[in-house]
This record gives C-alpha cells, structure tokens and sequence, in this order.
DNA sequence: ATAAATTTTTAGACAAAACTAAAAAAATAT
DNA sequence: ATATTTTTTTAGTTTTGTCTAAAAATTTAT
C-alpha cells in the first residue's frame, strides 16, 4: 500500500461519510490538489485490489476492506495528533501536516502501542473521534453551534474547520475543547451570535458558529 | 529531498565513516540492495545538488552540506529509537526497522520537541552517539572486547552488529549496555573468551567478541 | 427533446527511481 | 606490457503517479 493509495482512500472515506453516497472524480480531485484523470487511473487500481467499488461514470464507494483500511489510516492521523499536542507540547493548529506525514509510518505494533502510550483517548485534539484498534469509533450526539438553542448552556466539543486560521482564531478569543458557552443573543439579519464564556461576552460571525461542535 | 535521497546519503555517511575514503558505487549498492547503475544515476543527481562530490570513476565524498544533512537523518534515526525503547517499550532489535521509516519525517521542529521530551539523549539503544541540534556527537573511548585486556573490568557501551539476530543473543546471555564484564580467559586456538558477568561466567566467540563495544 | 455545459475517461507523455544489457574504464594478474 | 577481470558508466526500459489535450458520457438548460 502506498502513501497516494492511502492518501485516495482516506480522501474517499471523509467525503462519502458527509455524501452518503458515490463519491466524484472532481471532489476527490479537489481535495488531493491533482487533475480528474489522475484521479480515474488511481481509482482503476484501487478497485483492482479490491478497495473500492467504482463503475466508469459512476463515482465511487469504499468496499469493507477499503472502509477499514481507510479508519486505520484515520486512526494512525488522530493518535499521532494526541501525541504531538499531548506529549510534545503542540499547539493544535500545528498537528496536521506533521500527522499527515506520520499517518503513513507502517507498523501496527507501533500503532497500538502508541495508543496505550496515550491511555487510548477517544477523540484527537480537534475533537475529531479516534477508531480503536478494531476499527469502532465513539459516537457522539454533537451539533453545530448554529443549530443551538438559545439561553442553553452547551460544552465546546470540536471543530468543524481545522485550519490552522481558524484554530488561531478560538485561541485568541480563548475557545478550546471543553469550554462553556451559552448563545445569549442572535441577530436576525445575519445570524451574528452574541456568546456568554465563562469569563467574557464575545460576538460571532454564522460563518464561525457553522464550524464549532458543541453538546 | 526524496526518501531515496536522503537513503543515499545516509549509507554514504556511515560508509566514509568507515573507510576514510571516497566511496565505491558498488559498496553503495551492496548497501542499499540497488544495482551500481542505480547508484551513478543516483550520485550524479546528489552531485547536482552539491550534496556530494563525485568524478566518474573516483567515487565519492559528502560535501559538508551532504555531511550536515546526514547528520541530521542519523539524527532523526537514533531520537525515533530512543522513543520506541524508552517510552513505547520496544526492545532494542525492534527499533531499527521502524526508525528506517520515521527518519524521513520532515519537521525540524518535530525532531527538537521529541528530543527535548526525551531528555536531549546523547546516545541510541544501541549505544550509537546521537548528534545534536547542530550536529555536535559526543565521542566515547570505546573499544571493541576483542581488543580488550584480560583481567580488566570494563562496562558494555555498545554493538557494533545491531541485527536483531545478534541483539537477541546478547538478550539471552543477560548483557545489556551498562553490563560490567571482566575477561577472564582466552583461547589462544580460536580467541575464544571467557567472560565474567554480574551474576554469571559465559563462553563467547570471537565473532561475537568483535561486536561489542566496552570502555 | 435536443443543445449546451459539465464531468469523466482515454490516449499519450513525463519525471523519479529502479532495472538489464552492453560498453568503457580501471585494477589485477601473468 | 599486455591480457584478463572487475568495476563503473551508458543506453534503453519499466513502474508509479502525475500531467495535458482530446474524446466520450452524463447532466443541465432551453
């Protein structure tokens, strides 16, 4: 298994989890940063081992082998993150790129015992859930915080975006995983939030309460 | 700078080390399980980066951007394995492998947050000398236990075999770095030798005699 | 329902890093 | 000093993953 196969089955998995269905040459073009014919020889060898299910015009799907193989390389990204946030004292809009690197490293051995290295956490430092050595993933009844009842206290519990700009934005208006918010004004015209936090009131854009989880 | 690049260098590295001379295409090739035509197109392209310097025929020598660059690969090779021993609990002939493939992670500060979380460590599991930030190594007076003296105690710092072959032999007759032997005979016929451990008296060859290092 | 636009695939090419086979250079032996 | 052997390089392929440009299929619009 190479590092673009794994790179395309991982691309595969996030977007048929938000599409529930078929996933296209262009999207998953759009997210690797190459063209649609790269995109269909890749998906003619995936699906000659078996990884994908794919049909010539017709998008493609992951097989059971694929889904697997893809929550595995899933798992590899989110535990290492745990490691560089936990132990190594990195920021969480740091972690991406140096997991992507690290989410390739083939050893389950290493893998697993990094997991109990970590105390097998459950979710990454973006509040992203972290598939377990077989392959089970935490489920959790999260919503965003535009879908939010007002006057409700919520608990932040992950991002939807995790760009680095983003993340550098709830570190300077002090959000992080676990903090208490309470919607206490919405403004009509463009859903702009007014938050109550545990120490200050700040205002928010849609666009900003479009990419916070909360419970 | 690829993988295979950075593979290049490192055996270049490890081989000059040894030789004190330039070094052979086939040597390379022999290292790398590569044909000695892989290894000219491979030297020619190092070269062009100014990596190494290299005439046809005259074999070849790291430049000191080369040198620099290698150091830092062995770097990253030797912090991974202090990692997987001292904190995942793999045992010493596991490591090698893993590292092999986390020695190309590309993050400069990845690797001086791992080697500040493990304590700026001056040697590997395998008692190889790990070079700094700037690429400073600490030199040890070792020497190999077949130059040793006889009636001497010495304490093991090193191997020079890190096969897991021969780690799991040392594992079995109880030596480990830090282990305090004494010589107490020799076999004039074969230069086999007699050891005093800690808690026992072993029989070792000379094969294994000129693949432990001692001070 | 057909035309236009979009998406996807095919065909052919390229770069990296390997290979084989043959040629050239260097080293060794007589 | 020349012949033989060994080492190294060259020339031409292969594989993987990418690309561009053109063709084909599908979707959208009128």
């Amino acid at each position: 298994m190479t590092t673009s196969e794994e790179n395309y089955l991982k691309v595969i998995y996030h977007l048929s989890s938000v599409l529930h269905k078929g996933v296209n040459t262009n999207a998953i073009a759009g997210m690797l940063n190459t063209k649609a014919s790269s995109v269909t020889d890749m998906l003619r060898k995936l699906s000659e081992k078996k990884l994908v299910s794919y049909q010539k015009y017709q998008g493609v799907t992951l097989t059971d082998k694929g889904f697997h193989t893809a929550k595995m390389i899933v798992r590899k990204h989110r535990l290492w993150e745990v490691f560089l946030v936990n132990k190594l004292q990195f920021s969480w809009d740091e972690v991406h790129e140096i997991a992507e690197e690290l989410e390739h490293i083939k050893s389950e051995k290493l893998i697993n015992k990094l997991d109990a290295f970590l105390g097998f956490p459950s979710f990454d430092p973006h509040g992203d859930p972290i598939p377990n050595e077989n392959g089970d993933i935490k489920k959790v009844n999260k919503l965003l915080l535009s879908e939010a009842k007002i006057d409700q206290e919520y608990q932040c519990v992950g991002v939807k975006d995790t760009s680095a700009n983003f993340l550098q934005y709830l570190d300077k208006q002090n959000i992080s995983l676990g903090s208490k918010i309470k919607i206490t004004d919405k403004e009509n015209f463009d859903e702009t939030l007014t938050l109550q936090l545990e120490n200050n009131t700040i205002i928010i854009s849609n666009k900003i309460a479009t990419n916070l989880y909360i419970k």
